[in-house]
DNA sequence: TGGTGTGAACAACTTCACAGCG
DNA sequence: CGCTGTGAAGTTGTTCACACCA
């Protein structure tokens, strides 16, 4: 366990062996080893024992990793051991989905308030007593209930505006379902949520598959734990540079 | 363009360019440079010459790619010249939102049918009078009307299960919406789209910087197009290993 | 002149293979 | 003996830098 850099893909893969880790715990296993988890999680168990050796020494040789002290482990390396407080903003059916998504609070995440830009949506009752409150009563709530996460559902060309103004009121963590690229300073981070776009990788792949036929059945070189993954959304960013198109 | 191994980033952001083009085009851009669409999709301008470059030679050197042409090269590329049919399955909040979302009529994804493995949700109708089948009427739709995408959005437990059924039933993708990681045999490729964990990513950052404090400022090493992405949902797959676990 | 196309250098990430230890 | 931890090798992806050409 060195201090060297982190892959981000190793921070995504932890997120996906603690939810693991939780079903383990939660059906009375105590321990478990790297490649039973990795099968879980469907990556390479040596992937797993390095994702976890950049953070310590976690396992006993010869035996697994204890699977309560694990799971806090690798909570705590992600932030989770204490709950998020989440604004949403973009009261659309998207925004609306999430808000009875179970999965959020489960991972502890609560939604302190919910927004909207559009006046019509303002006022309205939604699930578990959220009243949508205008988009200019952000400052506010995210200031007094100290919130730096937020989940951006609004029509995508409202995005980057609405994106400044969180910035603006110091959210260093943006989960956007928008559609277009935003751009953030520094020390802010996006993920990008983007449904359509995977699926065109899908049809991509589709596409490649019928024009090539078959050529895989011979092919034997391939390593035993295949690597045929689904894919980023990768982004760059904080270069604000000369160029801007008139749009 | 030599017939190199395709990145599976450059897909995604030939979907994304794809979708900047689309935009140019409506507002009348005739002609754009490597850099200014770049700039627009947050990536570094080689980067993009050398993800076109992939696929052929479109642009024109001193002046630029021509938007109308180039679009439609992506689109081809991306096999989005004609419309997907898709099934959804799972007419939770989730699926309902999904089947209202303007973008993916869009992008020329078509909803054929919706199914639900609860029975309470049968016979529901649905936005655009879509009635919710039950799923074992998932084959004879499937073949009838010759689908190959599907978006699944049942309760985790269940993932597997269908997803099972959509391979059996001649599936070539999956959009997949539950937080577990489905096995899928090799020839069938599948998407995850899992808020949750996107958001334990920005949780971490956020909880390293708290910790690390800023050495940011001082920092001139940085190259000119600083990467900090926005991430991947990996997966490796096709390793049906002896590991199984008990649960 | 200005922007594309691309080999070559570089950087990031994954897998291997085995030492080391319970 | 079996499974972890990890340097080193291998693979994949990104950026540079410049030749080339409209």
């Amino acid at each position: 366990m060195r201090k060297e850099k982190i892959p981000a893909a190793t921070i995504i893969r932890l997120s996906v062996y603690q939810r693991y880790l939780k079903r383990l715990l939660a059906n009375g296993v105590k321990v478990v080893s790297s490649s039973e988890l990795a099968y879980e999680a469907s990556v390479n168990p040596a992937q797993l024992r390095k994702d976890l050796s950049y953070f310590g020494r976690f396992g006993v040789r010869g035996v697994g990793y204890d699977v309560a002290s694990l799971l806090n482990t690798i909570s705590g390396i992600l932030g989770l051991l204490d709950e998020w407080r989440v604004v949403l903003v973009g009261a659309g059916p998207i925004g609306k989905a999430l808000l009875r998504h179970p999965q959020f609070s489960k991972q502890g995440y609560v939604f302190e308030a919910v927004f909207d830009v559009d006046p019509n949506h303002v006022g309205k009752d939604l699930v578990d007593g959220h009243v949508v409150k205008d988009i200019s009563e952000l400052p506010k709530v995210i200031k007094e209930k100290d919130i730096q996460l937020a989940v951006l559902a609004v029509p995508s060309e409202k995005a980057q505006e609405v994106a400044d103004i969180l910035v603006e009121c110091g959210i260093k963590g943006i989960l956007n379902f928008c559609t277009t690229r935003i751009k953030v300073p520094r020390g802010v981070s996006v993920q990008y949520v983007d449904f359509t776009i995977l699926l065109d990788t899908l049809t991509y792949k589709i596409s490649q598959h019928s024009i090539e036929g078959k050529e895989d059945s011979v092919n034997s070189t391939k390593p035993k734990w295949a690597r045929e993954h689904s894919w980023p959304v990768v982004q760059s960013n904080s270069h604000r540079q000369g160029v801007s198109l008139t749009s």
